[in-house]
RNA sequence: CGGGGCGUAGCGCAGCCUGGUAGCGCGCCUGCCUUGGGCGCAGGAGGUCGGAGGUUCGAAUCCUCUCGCCCCGACCA
């Protein structure tokens, strides 16, 4: 990934722009499909994809958006090895930690080797050689490269890949108010370059994972073809991936008997009821919410009960978090009444206040469900149930944590108003990493007092081409795509209509040459097809702007003007108007005249 | 890694069950025609049916192994 250099224009006779009439039969989601009908990509191999020219031109404005705003924030750019030696890898203890997502591989002598997943060692071994003293602080130090990962699952076209372009940057401080602000740098910088590419974000805060360190924060653009599931606040701001997400918890109805009423817990018989949505029924009548859901997972192998409420879903990573677990799955059907007596439909937490006491099963509660009583659940006895469950009296030995999934509709707990959940695509992450790899790889500093102290880092991602996938996702239609001006291969496309009459050709070849001159980036369709071939094609590609030249308009001395945006009409203009009114649109869009 | 699906012409597919030597649409090439939303007609090129082995007189088709791709789940900086 080089400086862009000259913006050349193009005609289509010359240009290699593989368009597609029909859908390539595995592409699932819309950017994929139309990436690779309208002639961007190709794919070469699961999770690799050989970019196309016109995709080639949009990656290559998107970097320059990125360079841009990174040196804006005093980054400096480096290009480093993709191809790195293990030992730097042992010494930050990621040649392990990486497992199988690690591409890896040997020399001729035998010497192992990896593909870079991310870059934090060689920046690091770079810092700690030539970085003595706190006065050369702070750096700030970026790429964009190659990123090599061994996805399980390589999917949805250019979302879910094995070899992308990454813009990774390092902050190197002396302390942590330092990288607060190189944090914050970069936050900034982060929204300006997706806001220029056209793609609305909403930041999260995140897990840092196998990243270490102290906070993260992940820019997501909601798209049902992203993984996450996110929760946000259009009204406040509030954001938050599923796995940590809450919502205002309602205030305990009248069933709670908040009065402090509490009757004796009583056994009753419910043969064959072993369902939420049974015990609703009569002649039971129980309300989900007078319910308590449990469940039995097994955390790094060890039984655990998770109790939510019965209209309630649990969220796993939720579960995980609580149990300080690597792994948590549910328990096996089998594995179920040797521990609690029953079978799935008849479990309860009720009565496990010894086994919790020793050790044996942990027992987690739902935060919702704190200090209420009157509650139903099962008796670990096939076929009966419990009623007036209190659970300060009758769950005292279950801990109370955050378990439950949000839903759409609940209110922010920031500010009350109803929250969106939906899937969300991580485009971008920056990380506080702290001292996770200074201290392990001895990249240490001399500080104002003398003494020796480990660089503070932080770390910042942005995927290249999800922002490109992104902005197809977020910006299509039925006939095709609909680039941001910003990033868009070309701004204009010029279609000649009649290329049999000799004015039509003349007149569209005199605009592409004034515009071209002008620093447009133009796209003059100057094939010998019929109209409805071009209209069609130029719809697919989705440039901006199209300016349609034909027989019709050209007697009057005008031209089509339609812009590629969704409810936009065709507009006669003037032909000698057609300059002002294209670079006009395109400083609009945030594109650049060159 | 578990479950499912699919590999036949550049692309999308049929043929396979019930073996007899490969077909359709799109695209591509040539000519005529047409010319404002993927025109029409005629002619043509293009496939060792993912690979290997086996059964059989004969295999795209049946059997075994293998490679690859896609989807769901698990996993995931």
């Amino acid at each position: 990934m080089f400086q862009s250099g000259v913006r050349v224009h193009m005609r289509l006779t010359k240009a290699f722009i593989p368009t597609l009439k029909e859908l390539p039969a595995d592409a699932q989601v819309a950017s994929h499909k139309l990436l690779v009908r309208a002639g961007f990509i190709r794919q070469l191999s699961a999770g690799i994809y050989s970019v196309l020219p016109l995709a080639q031109r949009s990656i290559l404005t998107i970097t320059e958006i990125v360079r841009e705003e990174m040196n804006r924030i005093g980054a400096q750019e480096f290009y480093l090895p993709a191809l790195n030696p293990r030992e730097i890898w042992e010494e930050s203890g990621r040649w392990s930690v990486m497992g199988d997502n690690m591409f890896r591989l040997k020399d001729r002598k035998g010497a192992d080797l990896c593909l870079a997943m991310t870059h934090e060692e060689i920046f690091t071994v770079l810092a700690r050689a030539e970085v003595r003293s706190y006065r050369q602080l702070p750096q700030t130090w970026y790429q964009i490269q190659t990123k090599f990962r061994d996805e399980p699952r390589p999917k949805s076209g250019l979302l879910r890949v094995r070899q992308f372009t990454m813009k990774d940057s390092y902050s190197f401080d002396l302390g942590k108010e330092g990288l607060d602000k190189s944090f914050e740098d970069h936050r900034q910088a982060y929204v300006k370059i997706f806001t220029r590419c056209g793609l609305k974000t909403v930041q999260v805060d995140a897990h840092s994972g196998a990243m270490g360190g102290s906070g993260s924060t992940e820019f997501m653009v909601r798209t049902d073809a992203g993984e996450d599931l996110i929760a946000s606040c259009e009204a406040c701001g509030y954001a938050a991936n599923t796995e940590k997400a809450r919502s205002k918890i309602e205030t305990p109805d009248a069933y709670a008997a908040a009065d402090g009423v509490q009757l004796p817990l009583e056994e009753f018989a419910t043969p064959g009821v072993v369902t939420i949505e049974a015990l609703q029924r009569q002649p039971y009548g129980v309300g989900a919410k007078r319910q308590l859901k449990t469940l039995v997972y097994m955390a790094d192998g060890k039984p655990v009960i998770a109790i939510v409420r019965g209209d309630d879903s649990l969220n796993e990573a939720k579960l995980q978090t609580a149990t300080g677990a690597n792994e948590v799955r549910p328990a096996h059907a089998e594995e179920i009444p040797p521990l609690m007596g029953a079978k799935p439909g008849s479990l309860g937490g009720v009565g496990l206040g010894e086994k919790s006491a020793s050790g044996a099963v942990r027992v987690f509660l739902d935060e919702r469900l704190a200090g209420l009583s009157g509650m139903v659940t099962g008796a670990n006895k096939d076929g009966f149930h419990l009623k007036n469950v209190s659970i300060t009296r009758d769950l005292s030995h279950a801990k109370i944590v955050d378990l439950r999934s949000v839903v759409e509709g609940e209110g922010c707990p920031n500010c009350g108003k109803p929250l969106q959940v939906g899937k969300s695509l991580e485009v971008g992450h920056i990380f506080k990493l702290g001292t996770r790899y200074s201290a392990s790889m001895g990249a240490n500093i001399l500080g104002e007092d003398g003494k020796e102290t480990p660089i503070v880092m932080g770390s910042y991602g942005i995927g290249v081409e999800r922002i490109l996938a992104a902005a197809v996702e977020l910006h299509n239609d039925a006939d095709g795509i609909r680039w941001p001006m910003s990033i868009a291969p070309y701004h204009v496309a010029i279609l000649p209509l009649q290329m049999q009459d000799a004015d039509v050709r003349a007149a569209a070849e005199k605009l592409y040459a004034e515009l071209t001159a002008a620093g447009v980036e133009a796209l003059l369709d100057d094939r010998d097809e019929r109209a409805g071939v071009k209209f069609k094609d130029a719809d697919l590609i989705g440039l901006p702007l199209r300016i349609a030249v034909g027989k019709k308009g050209l007697a009057e001395g005008k031209v089509e003007w339609k812009p590629r945006t969704p409810g936009s009409q065709v507009e006669l203009v003037a032909i000698a108007d057609v300059l002002a009114k294209v670079k006009a649109a395109v400083a609009e869009g945030g594109g650049k005249i060159r």
